[in-house]
DNA sequence: GTGAAAGCGCTAACAT
DNA sequence: ATGTTAGCGCTTTCAC
C-alpha cells in the first residue's frame, strides 16, 4: 500500500516525528496525546507545540491495535425514517467536545445485514456501539455486548452487559388511544410492524407499542383492530388499504410511526377520504414531517435528541468502566395533538 | 486495553491461529484471505476450512496498518434530506458482493465539521471516500483526493485526482421552468440555498440549479425572482414567506429541493393559500415524500440510486489504480409532474 | 517523571 | 508455491 503516492512526497507525520521534533521520547508524546498520567507541564507544552508545528494527527487505525480508536459506531435500522436523525444528533452533540468520532452503519432491515455491520464495527476496533432497535437474538446481543461496550436504544431488553435507553411505548400508545377515545372514536385501528418472533414481540418498540394499544383499548372496552405490515411508508399505505376494506371501517387510525402515517395519508387520499373529516389519523415519533403545514399530524414525541444524548453518555461511562452495573433509562413520551385528529363524523 | 475481559476468556482468533490450525504459514493464510497470487488450491482449501472452524474474521484495524481496511467512507451534508438515502442505497448495493464495508459520517453542514469528518476517515485508514456535495475549498479537496481515493458527487468540479458524478442541474432547472411557463406562469420564483463563495457559486449543485433557473427564465423573457435561504425545511418556510411578502406575488414557486418544498407547503398553508389553486409548486430530487398522496409534488428525478452506484464503481476502480485518468459522469434529470403544478389562477 | 523496548494483527519483501 | 522476517504507528509494560 502507498498512502502517499510516489517515492516519499508526503509521508504521514507520525508520533516518532513529533517526539523527535519535541526532543522527547515517543512514550512521552503518546502520554501527552492521551492526557495520561506522568507528563510534566513543560513536556506537555513541548509536545503540544511539536504537534501544532508538524500538523500531526494520530493514526487511529494504528492506535486501535494497542489502545482505542476513538470511534463510536451507530447501527440504525432505516436511514429513511426521519426519527433516527434526531437520535443521531443527540449522540453527536453529546460527543462533540470529546475525542470520539461517530460513524454510522448503513441501514439494515434484517438480522443478516445487522450481523455484518456489527461485525464490521467490531473488526474496525470501534470503542463502543449504539444499537438502535437491533433485531438480533438476545444471545447474540449479549455476546456482542461482551465483546464491545454497547448501548441499546429502543429495544426493551435487559442485561448485565449493556445499558438501554427506551421510551415508554405502552404509555405512548395509551396517550394516542385515550386522545382518540376522548374525541369520541370507538373504532380505533392500529397499523403495526409485523412480528412473529416471540422475543421481538416482547422487546421491540413496535411490538410493545402495539401491546400498549391493545391494553389501552381493552381498558376502554373497545375492540382491537390491527393491520400488520411494516414501519415504512409502503407499510402504511398497505395497512390503510387493509383497514379501508374492512366491513366496518375504523373512524381513526393509529399508525405506529410517523413514516407509516405518511403512507396512510396516500391511501386515504387515493380513496377520496378527508382527514380528519372522514377519518382521524395519529402517528408516533413527532418527526419534522409531522409538523408540516399540510400534514399537521397528531403524533407522540419521544424526544429523540434526549434519547441519543443519554445513549452517548451511558456509552462513554461503559467504555470507561466495562464492569459498571448496567443502567436502564426509560423516558416518557408526550402527545402532540395536531390537525389530523378530530371527533368522528 | 482488553478487548476481552478477564485473563483470557475469549481472545480474538488471529491469522496466526488460523495458520497454525491449517498447518501453514501466516503468509499463506494472508494470501488466501486476500485472494492473492501464490496459493495452491489445496492450501486454499485448508486455510478456508481453518477459517470456518475457528470462526476467524480478519481484524480490519490491523490490516489497515499494512494494507487496506476494506472500508469506504461516505460524507453526506444532511442526513435529514430524504434524497441522500437514495444515493447511499446505490453505493451499498453496488458494493454488496465485495469485501468493502460502508460507513457514513454524521451530517456536516459546514466546512469545519466536514474537515473533521474527512480527517477522521483518513485517520481510520479508509480505502476510499465518497463525498456528497462537499463544501471544502478546491485546494483542500485536491489535497484530500491525493491522500485518499475519492469520488465527488453532485459538485461540478473537475480534477485529475478524483472522479465526479453529477446531475445536469442546469437542464433540471430548465425542465421545471419550462413546465411552469408552458402551463402559463410568468411570475415563477425560485428558492435557493444561499451562497456567496465564488467557488460554490460555480460548483455547488444548488448554485448551478439557480443558475439554470436564471438562464431558463431569461430564455423565456421572464423576470427572475429569487429568495435566498437554505436547502432545509426551515429554509423553504422562510423563503416562501419572503416571496409571499413581495408586492407582486409569484404564481409559481420552484424550490431547489423537495425538502425545501415541504417547508414552502407549511408557509402556504399558514397563509391560507391552496396548491395549485392559488400557487403552483415544484421541487427537486423526486424523494419518496414527493410521491405522498396529500403532497403529490411535481419534482425533478435525479436517479439517486444510479448516482450512488456510479460513484461506488468509480471509487473501486480508483482504489485499484490511483493514477487512472479521472472520469466525469453526468446524468440527465427527468421531470415528474404531479398535482402541485397547474395553470395560474 | 521519563525513556527503551516489546508487541498489537496483519501484509509485504525477500528468501527458499 | 511456500515460509521467514521485518515492520506499519501506536500504546504499554517495566526499567530507571
Amino acid at each position: 500500500m502507498d498512502r502517499a503516492a510516489g517515492p516519499d512526497p508526503q509521508r504521514r507525520v507520525t508520533i516518532v516525528d513529533v517526539a523527535r521534533h519535541a526532543g522527547v521520547s515517543t512514550t512521552a508524546a503518546s502520554k501527552v496525546l492521551r492526557n495520561a498520567y506522568g507528563a510534566s507541564p513543560a513536556m506537555r507544552a513541548k509536545v503540544q507545540q511539536a504537534i501544532e508545528e508538524l500538523g500531526y494527527r494520530p493514526y487511529a487505525a494504528a492506535r486501535g491495535l494497542r489502545g482505542q480508536t476513538y470511534t463510536i459506531g451507530v447501527l440504525l435500522p432505516d436511514i429513511r425514517n426521519p426519527f433516527f436523525p434526531d437520535i443521531i444528533d443527540g449522540i453527536t452533540d453529546a460527543l462533540r467536545d470529546t475525542d470520539y468520532h461517530v460513524l454510522l452503519g448503513p441501514s439494515c432491515d434484517n438480522e443478516k445485514d445487522e450481523a455484518k455491520i456489527t461485525d464490521a464495527m467490531v473488526d474496525r476496533g470501534m470503542d463502543g456501539i449504539v444499537l438502535i432497535a437491533p433485531v438480533m437474538s438476545p444471545r447474540r446481543l449479549e455476546r456482542l455486548a461482551k465483546t464491545i461496550p454497547a448501548v441499546v436504544v429502543g429495544r426493551h431488553s435487559r442485561s448485565a452487559h449493556f445499558d438501554t435507553v427506551t421510551d415508554d411505548d405502552v404509555a405512548g400508545a395509551a396517550l394516542v388511544v385515550d386522545h382518540l377515545a376522548d374525541l369520541g372514536h370507538r373504532r380505533i385501528a392500529h397499523i403495526e410492524h409485523h412480528e412473529t418472533d416471540p422475543v421481538h414481540l416482547a422487546e421491540m418498540p413496535n411490538a410493545v407499542r402495539a401491546d400498549g394499544y391493545r391494553k389501552a383499548m381493552r381498558a376502554r372496552g373497545l375492540a382491537v383492530d390491527i393491520a400488520s405490515t411494516s414501519y415504512t411508508q409502503e407499510g402504511g399505505y398497505l395497512g390503510a388499504r387493509q383497514l379501508l376494506a374492512r366491513p366496518q371501517r375504523p373512524t381513526a387510525i393509529f399508525a405506529g410511526a410517523d413514516i407509516v402515517a405518511m403512507g396512510v395519508l396516500t391511501a386515504l387520499s387515493e380513496a377520496g377520504l378527508s382527514v380528519p373529516g372522514d377519518i382521524s389519523l395519529a402517528g408516533y415519533d413527532n418527526t419534522s414531517f409531522a409538523a408540516l403545514g399540510p400534514i399537521s399530524l397528531t403524533s407522540v414525541d419521544q424526544a429523540g435528541h434526549h434519547i441519543g444524548a443519554h445513549a452517548a453518555r451511558l456509552l462513554q461511562e461503559r467504555i470507561g468502566d466495562r464492569s459498571r452495573p448496567a443502567a436502564q433509562v426509560k423516558l416518557s413520551p408526550a402527545l402532540v395533538p395536531r390537525r389530523t385528529t378530530a371527533p368522528p363524523p
